[in-house]
DNA sequence: CTGAAAGCGCTTACAG
DNA sequence: CTGAAAGCGCTTACAG
């Protein structure tokens, strides 16, 4: 453990700080007896580099940043174990920051990110708006930070990579899956505040809808339960409804909870699925048909994409498109 | 923004850089307009102290260490949320550490935690055993860096602070409820894996139990929803069974989903309660009675008194409980 | 392969 | 109230 310098280390090696510090960061330019006796001596101390120091001498922190909204949405959470994993291979310490609900909080942030002379910026805020893309957009270019937006999207702009499923494209499957089983009143149950990636797969659902002939609907809830529940009560009594995909598994759990207290049957009277394949979804009964979004693996993806930036390695591609996959249960026909 | 440094602004503002230190860490020792034209020269320069230079200098990081052993834990998640949010307050940063699954590295991490510098550390693996715990002690004792055991107990040790509710007494009174529906077949379900915590929870039940000259029945199931249900079929198979007292809530929906497809009725013929008031109870059919566990305000409040121990501040108490609550919801007779 | 020395950007006694 | 200077513990050209 520490306590020690590296003073101690070198004065109880025999060598000078320099040396210490190279047989730390560059071995092999150090004679392999000198090395070996340096790094036990350090073994024996319980030498670390003091991380301050080192940060201010060389300039590179090993330090990323993670910004999330909200680190109780389950996405997040699993995302931030795969962040972390890839982190620990390579070494990289993480600074969290979890937004506040006043954005406004959010320049400040950065600036103490940058600051803190974080190497890379891991960027989980799926609330983005145009005016902090810009912002990021600034740390990136001014402050040579580089940044990763992780289940993130904001379409159009490709400056900033980004690793993600194509959220249309299972808005498309999901929903289409639902019209093969001769539904014909879908609605996608989507969220009052605006989500790049709920847009995304709301314009996927709109496709596969058109492109049957049938009528979009779409209904924004809180994401709330306990709102939840009255609000469904009302919008369906006043439509028919024979499908419904929604953004989220609670939200389908919610559902097919007011659906069931009015005597609704799923499936046989309403098909229904939700999205990212969560606890929610297992726990349900039946059991929801999700998209099941390999979150972990965003997380896991990102931070690797990051730790290549940072070492100034190019970058095969800019967007990177995990494959999902649709998940068959009980709340659908095919199943 | 940062790339200013203080000689930049020391330059800009005509004063002596030790003078724009004490303007931004000791304003009240500087004349007022001289800090006010410093000021307004940080602002136009967009100026943030580096904080590496800054940790160095002062030996302190304003950063505290978090670790955890799983992020996707619904309780650890809304725990970090209370933490941050009273982290900003006090501004301090957050490094987060994620346990791996083989503890051998815990050490290895605690040493890189002592390496940053870090003020203080949370603590919130409450599968805490004796070495660990030791080690904590270590940390706490030989390099005076605060620790607080946060919905984390190791009974029987006063010496690192910790803050939790009374799960024993919380153990209790839910059983004892379901006693006094008159159920006499009362089983705790646990986990196989062993957290401090679960086994408070154990003991309250028990002295619940035996108190009512009742037989005390504890069974320990994997955390995996999948492993449950097959584990939950044979056990129950030949076990008369009319209460379940569940340790976390998501354990209890499990069990109801076996339950109802042995045609088993939820609350006539088995009562179900759960722990920790997470979404699961109410999104459960029927909903679940649970105790409600503060857990947001356990983060909060360990982060508190973490800011408190290392300004120095006395503390009034080591070991801070919170209250709890007990929802009575649909999945028992009083509801 | 190794050492002496400058420098990273701050804080903090110490004088004045 | 303010400034000059030492020092925090490292890294990294530069010599040798």
């Amino acid at each position: 453990m520490s306590k020690a310098t590296i003073y101690d280390v070198a004065g109880a090696a025999r060598v000078s700080l320099a040396t210490v510090s190279r047989a730390i960061n560059n071995p092999e330019k150090v004679k392999p007896e000198t090395r070996e006796r340096v790094l036990r001596v350090i073994e024996d101390l319980g030498y670390k580099p003091n991380a301050f120091a080192k940060g201010l001498a060389s300039r590179k922190s090993t330090t990323v940043a993670v910004i999330v909204p909200d680190m109780s949405r389950a996405s997040i959470a699993e995302m931030m174990n795969g962040i972390a994993d890839i982190a620990r291979v390579y070494k990289y310490a993480i600074l969290l920051y979890i937004l506040d609900s006043e954005d406004s909080s959010e320049e400040d942030i950065l600036k103490e990110i940058v600051a803190a002379q974080v190497d890379g910026i891991l960027y989980l805020n799926d609330e983005v708006n145009a005016r902090q893309y810009a912002f990021l957009q600034r740390i990136q270019n001014e402050y040579q930070i580089p940044v990763v937006l992780t289940n993130t999207i904001y379409p159009g702009h490709e400056d900033i990579p980004s690793v993600s499923i194509d959220y249309d494209k299972a808005g498309y499957e999901i929903t289409k899956a639902l019209i093969d089983e001769g539904r014909n009143n879908i609605f996608m149950v989507s969220t009052v505040r605006k989500y790049m990636v709920n847009d995304q797969k709301e314009s996927g659902y709109l496709r596969a809808i058109e492109e049957a002939g049938l009528t979009p609907r779409i209904m924004r809830t809180s994401g709330r339960v306990s709102i939840n529940t009255e609000h469904f009560n009302e919008y369906f009594k006043n439509h028919k409804v024979d499908g419904i995909v929604a953004v989220r598994d609670s939200i389908a759990v919610s559902f097919m909870n007011v659906a069931r207290a009015n005597h609704v049957k799923i499936p046989e009277d309403i098909s229904v699925a939700g999205f990212q394949n969560t606890k929610y979804a297992i726990l349900a009964r039946p059991q929801l048909t999700c998209v099941d979004v390999p979150i972990y693996d965003i997380g896991a993806v990102g931070m690797r994409l990051l730790t290549k930036m940072m070492n100034q390695e190019p970058l095969s591609e800019a967007e990177v498109i995990l494959d999902h996959d649709i998940i068959f249960r009980a709340t659908t026909l095919k199943s």
